[in-house]
RNA sequence: GGCGGCGUAGCUCAGUUGGUUAGAGCAGAGGAAUCAUAAUCCUCGUGUCCGGGGUUCGAAUCCCUGCGCCGCCA
C-alpha cells in the first residue's frame, strides 16, 4: 500500500512584507494536511518552505519604516513562523530566500541556463524616477488608464475597466512613491528564453502533472510562442546581484522558487542528508500554490529545472482563492482576517477542519461562510465527534475506566470503520479532503446511533460487563476514527491520545492486524478531558470587529 | 476584447466514463431519549440541476447559444 518513494512538499513562499491572513492559511493548511497524512502513513515526507524576501515592495517598505531590508524580513519571518505554529502548520524546515544557500543555487542554475544558451540580453526602456533614483516596476507607476481614462491606475492594469497595457501607454504617469513624473531610461536586461523549452513543457503538461482545468489554461499559453522572461532588475534592488554585472540584480521571481531547494539544502546540512538525492533523484515533488501563480510554477519553474537538470514536480497542486461570505476578503467589512486575530478569538483547528471540509482537487474559490462555519463546527466537531467521547468516557468512569478484556473486531460498527480505511486514504492522497471529512462524519454519526441503540447508560444498571463491552467498542471506534481525523485536527487528537493513554496513534494502528484493538483491550484510560468548546456567534462578531479598518 | 473556469434545495456543497422516482450536511418543523459541551436518536425535501436550442432510447452530466459571477492576459 505505501510507496517507498520519498515525498517532498512545498507551499508557496509567503512574501515578507505583510502578515499571514486566513487566505494564506487556506494553502498552508491544505498542504499541511496532505503532509501529515503522508507521515501518518509512515511515508518519508518533507515539508519545506521559506519567506520570499526580495523585491521592490520589500525595499520600499523597509525604507518607509526606516529600517534595513534585513531587519524587515527578519521581523516578518518570525511573525510568519509564529502564525504557522499557531495553526499547526508543521514545516520540516523554514528558511528565507535571502540566504547564502539560495544565492549559491541561483548562481548555479543561472550558469546552467547560460551554458545551454537560454539567456539573452538586450536593452529595454523603462520608467525611471530621478528623485528616488530607481527604475519603477509597473506597480509603482500610477496614471490615467489609456482606455477608460480612469485616474490613479497601476502601470500595467486598470482596476476600473480591466484593461491591460504597457506602462509606456499610460497617461500622465507618476511615481507612486514620490509623485514625481518619471523619465524613460534605457537599460540592459537579461532574458530567459522560455520558448527554448516549449516542446518539453507541452509534453510535461500532457503527462498530467496538473489538474485538467489548469491544463486547459496552460494550453492556451502554449499554443503561441512563449515570450522571453525578463529575469533582471536594475539597482537599487533588494536581491542577489547578477555576477559580473554592474548594479544588476536577479528578479525576485527567479530566486523565489529556487528557495524551495535552498530550504532543502539547509535541512540536508542540519540532518546530514544528500541534497542531490532529493532534487536529482527519484523524489515525488509536490508544489502547492494558488491559481494566481500558476504561470510561474507550470512554465518558468519547470523550464528552469529542465535546463539545470533537476527533478521536475510530480504534481503542481493548485487551489482557488478564499472568499468570505461569498465575496473577496475586505478590510472594510472586517473579513480581511489576520491569522493572529483569528486565533485570538477562535480555536485555530476549527479553521483547519472547515477548510478541510471544503477542499477538493478543484481550483474553484473556497467560501468561508461565517454562519455555516459556526454551525458546521458545532454540529460536526462538538455534537458528533467530541460528544461521543464525552458520552463514553464519562460512563466508563463508573467502571474503573477499564475497557473490556476482548474487543470484538467483528462488531458491525467496528467493521464499518475498518472498511473505510482504504477509501479515506485514497481521498487524502488525492486531496479530496472534503470527501474524506464527509465519510468520517458519517462514521461518527453512525457511532452515535450505535450508542443510542445500545443504550449503555441503561444497561450499566443491570449488566455492567455488557455495558463495559459497549463502551469499549464505542471508544475503540472513536480512536479508530481519530486516526482518520489526525491530519486535520492534530491538537484535538493529541488530547484524545492522552486521555485514552495509548501513545501516538498512526495509520499502522488501524491496518490489518488491528493493533489498536489489542492495545485497547483490558486497558485503563484516564478521566475525560474537555476536547474542544463550541463556538458562539459573538466570537465571530468580535473577530470581525477587530479586523475592521 | 480574447481565453479558461464556475452557475445543483433557505445556506454550504457531493454528483464517478450520460442510465432507473437528483443526493449529503447545516438551518427549519414535530416526536423520542436524558449517558453527553441543550449535545444524541427518529420522522418530514414536488428543487424549471442559470435560461433557450440540439445530439441521444435516455442529459445536471455531451454540443451550440444567451445571461450572470470569478480568474488570467506573462
Amino acid at each position: 500500500m505505501s510507496q517507498a518513494k520519498t515525498i517532498l512538499v512545498t507551499s508557496a513562499l509567503p512574501y515578507a512584507n505583510g502578515p499571514i491572513h486566513i487566505g494564506h492559511l487556506l494553502e498552508y493548511i491544505q498542504t499541511d494536511i496532505f503532509v501529515r497524512y503522508q507521515k501518518l502513513r509512515g511515508q518519508t515526507c518533507y515539508y519545506f518552505c521559506a519567506d520570499d524576501a526580495h523585491g521592490t515592495p520589500i525595499m520600499i517598505s523597509a525604507r518607509n519604516a526606516n529600517i534595513s531590508c534585513e531587519e524587515l524580513i527578519k521581523k516578518y519571518s518570525e511573525e510568519h513562523q509564529r502564525d504557522f505554529r499557531t495553526f499547526s502548520v508543521a514545516f520540516d524546515n523554514y528558511t528565507s530566500t535571502h540566504s547564502p544557500e539560495n544565492q549559491e543555487l541561483v548562481y548555479h542554475i543561472y550558469d546552467e541556463l547560460k551554458k545551454k544558451n537560454n539567456i539573452d540580453s538586450r536593452v529595454i526602456e523603462q520608467f525611471y524616477c530621478e528623485r528616488d533614483t530607481m527604475f519603477l516596476p509597473d506597480r509603482f507607476i500610477r496614471g490615467q488608464c489609456p482606455r477608460c481614462q480612469a485616474e490613479d491606475q497601476y502601470g500595467d492594469v486598470c482596476e476600473s475597466c480591466g484593461a491591460t497595457y504597457h506602462a509606456s501607454e499610460i497617461k500622465n504617469p507618476a511615481c507612486s512613491i514620490c509623485g514625481q513624473k518619471p523619465v524613460i531610461k534605457r537599460s540592459n536586461h537579461f532574458f530567459f528564453r522560455l520558448n527554448d523549452y516549449k516542446k518539453e513543457l507541452i509534453s510535461w503538461i500532457e503527462e498530467g502533472h496538473v489538474q485538467v482545468e489548469v491544463k486547459n489554461k496552460l494550453q492556451e499559453w502554449l499554443q503561441g510562442e512563449l515570450r522571453d522572461w525578463d529575469i533582471s532588475r536594475d539597482g537599487p534592488y533588494f536581491g542577489f546581484p547578477i555576477p559580473d554585472e554592474d548594479n544588476k540584480y536577479f528578479y525576485v521571481w527567479l530566486d523565489a522558487p529556487i528557495g524551495y531547494m535552498a530550504s532543502t539544502i539547509d535541512y540536508c546540512r542540519k540532518n546530514n542528508l544528500d541534497f542531490d538525492k532529493l532534487w536529482k533523484g527519484d523524489t515525488d515533488i509536490y508544489h502547492f500554490i494558488g491559481k494566481d501563480i500558476m504561470y510561474f510554477h507550470c512554465l518558468f519553474w519547470p523550464a528552469m529545472l529542465m535546463g539545470s537538470g533537476y527533478t521536475l514536480p510530480k504534481e503542481v497542486c493548485i487551489h482557488g482563492f478564499l472568499t468570505v461570505d461569498g465575496v473577496k476578503m475586505s478590510k472594510s467589512r472586517g473579513t480581511f482576517i489576520k491569522a493572529e486575530v483569528f486565533a485570538k478569538h477562535i480555536e485555530p483547528e476549527f479553521l483547519r477542519y472547515y477548510y478541510a471540509s471544503k477542499l477538493t482537487r478543484s481550483i474553484d474559490d473556497i467560501d468561508l461562510s461565517l454562519e455555516d462555519f459556526v454551525f458546521k463546527i458545532n454540529a460536526d466537531i462538538i455534537g458528533n465527534f467530541v460528544n461521543i467521547f464525552s458520552r463514553a468516557t464519562k460512563l466508563i468512569s463508573k467502571l474503573n475506566n477499564t475497557l473490556a478484556d476482548v474487543i470484538d473486531s467483528n462488531d458491525p460498527i467496528l467493521r464499518e470503520f475498518q472498511n473505510a480505511n482504504e477509501s479515506i486514504a485514497d481521498m487524502y492522497a488525492s486531496r479530496n479532503f472534503s470527501g474524506a471529512i464527509r465519510k468520517i462524519m458519517k462514521l461518527f454519526s453512525d457511532l452515535n446511533k450505535y450508542f443510542n441503540d445500545a443504550s449503555p447508560w441503561i444497561v450499566i444498571k443491570e449488566d455492567p460487563e455488557r455495558a463495559r463491552q459497549i463502551l469499549s467498542t464505542t471508544l475503540a471506534a472513536g480512536a479508530w476514527g481519530s486516526v482518520f481525523l489526525k491530519p486535520v485536527i492534530p491538537g484535538i487528537i493529541k488530547k484524545i491520545e492522552d486521555m485514552l493513554d495509548i501513545g501516538i496513534l498512526t495509520w499502522k494502528d488501524i491496518e490489518d492486524d488491528s493493533s489498536l484493538l489489542k492495545k485497547l483491550s483490558h486497558h485503563t484510560i484516564k478521566d475525560y478531558v474537555r476536547l474542544a468548546d463550541r463556538i458562539e456567534l459573538k466570537q465571530i462578531d468580535g473577530m470581525i470587529e477587530e479586523s475592521k479598518e
